[in-house]
DNA sequence: AACTCGGGGAC
DNA sequence: GTCCCAGAGTT
């Protein structure tokens, strides 16, 4: 405990004022406030990994018409599911929220164990932050959550300095968090306490005027609330290049393959990729004898968290081949598929679509 | 402790 | 262009 910063005011008084502002100024009608299940707000807070709120509500909207309940979503394909998630990024956290489902509905009873921080947090995607918030969104049970909301709240107030993904500042964090969180009105509190750091306490302009701890915020004392958290330790990216094969019969259909179960696009379905022309042309002339290259498209980068990709279109043309193997299949861009598409690549398709018979100007 | 895993919003 | 977001899993 020595490794908590001095906190700024006492546990009730925080909360006190902190429920006070959200009453009139927190966010009280997102989608997953409303007949807030444990299931749905699991897949929220999944989906809100790593992800703003606007991003995430039209992915929620769709995911839960097409899977309005836990026992749908085990059952379904995860074709299917990564089709719902294309374009939302982080793609892991769409396959283990239906491995999470499919365990489940063996060894659960079809429930989510909301009773217990530990079963929760044992659920692939489900780690210590996201357990608490589902379990303090859906049961109302006190728990404690730690997002990137809080920490730049409770960083600022508390001038704590460091990256907060360094384990020794998280600890500090998390010491904080614990001794605010009340045992009383725990949905508001951790909702009020996102909302917060999401509409006031936000990276570039903070409003501290309007804060409810604009009094006793260490960081705003010092006037340096743009200080903190500190940023991430930054090194320059990596490019890498790489050749996406645009392999198109007579009928302008797109050979697509599927990816590997895991790592970068896993389980997506994306254009054949080679380092170099001869790698692709080996390729050719094994899986398509007799395609036609084609001058290839202009190249543009796709740029990563870890580094930058420059990808090079290279159309070819291939007539009477109609047996493409397993995990292989020819995609028609105008009449898409409910599969799970690249982004990069679902540009690159829907940029053709059109002209299915005519080089694109790129996507 | 460092690295992997996305896409887009905000600036 | 840069930074980073309702983080978790792997090494």
């Amino acid at each position: 405990m020595r490794e908590m910063p001095e906190p700024v005011l006492e546990a009730a008084e925080f909360q006190r004022r902190l429920l006070d502002w959200f009453n009139r100024h927190g966010r009280h009608d997102l989608p997953w406030q409303c007949q807030r299940t444990p299931y749905r707000v699991w897949v929220s807070e999944i989906m809100l990994q790593q992800t703003q709120v606007a991003t995430v509500i039209p992915y929620f909207e769709r995911f839960m018409d097409r899977f309005p309940t836990l026992a749908e979503l085990a059952e379904a394909s995860q074709d299917e599911v990564l089709h719902l998630w294309t374009g939302l990024g982080y793609y892991a956290r769409g396959r283990n929220l239906h491995k999470a489902a499919q365990r489940l509905m063996a060894e659960h009873g079809g429930e989510l164990p909301v009773a217990s921080l530990e079963a929760l947090a044992g659920l692939p995607g489900i780690g210590c932050s996201t357990a608490g918030a589902i379990i303090a969104q859906s049961t109302g049970q006190r728990a404690v959550i730690l997002d990137g909301n809080v920490k730049r709240s409770l960083s600022r107030l508390h001038a704590v300095e460091g990256w907060p993904g360094r384990p020794a500042v998280e600890r500090r964090l998390w010491a904080l968090a614990e001794h605010y969180t009340p045992e009383e009105r725990v949905v508001d509190y951790t909702q009020a306490m996102m909302d917060l750091g999401a509409t006031l306490c936000r990276r570039g302009t903070p409003e501290c005027s309007r804060c409810p701890f604009v009094d006793v915020c260490v960081a705003h004392a010092r006037g340096e609330q743009r200080r903190f958290p500190e940023p991430k330790p930054k090194k320059a990216l990596p490019t890498r290049t790489t050749l996406m094969l645009v392999l198109q019969d007579s009928g302008g259909r797109v050979l697509l393959e599927q990816r590997p179960a895991s790592g970068l696009w896993g389980g997506l379905w994306g254009l054949p990729q080679f380092d170099d022309l001869v790698a692709l042309r080996d390729w050719l002339d094994v899986h398509a004898p007799g395609a036609a290259l084609q001058p290839n498209w202009p190249a543009f980068s796709h740029t990563f968290s870890h580094f930058k990709l420059e990808i090079t279109p290279q159309p070819a043309r291939v007539v009477g081949l109609d047996s493409v193997g397993e995990a292989r299949c020819w995609y028609d861009p105008g009449n898409p598929g409910r599969i799970g598409l690249a982004a990069p690549v679902k540009s690159l398709l829907a940029s053709l679509a059109p002209f299915a018979l005519a080089a694109p100007e790129g996507p």
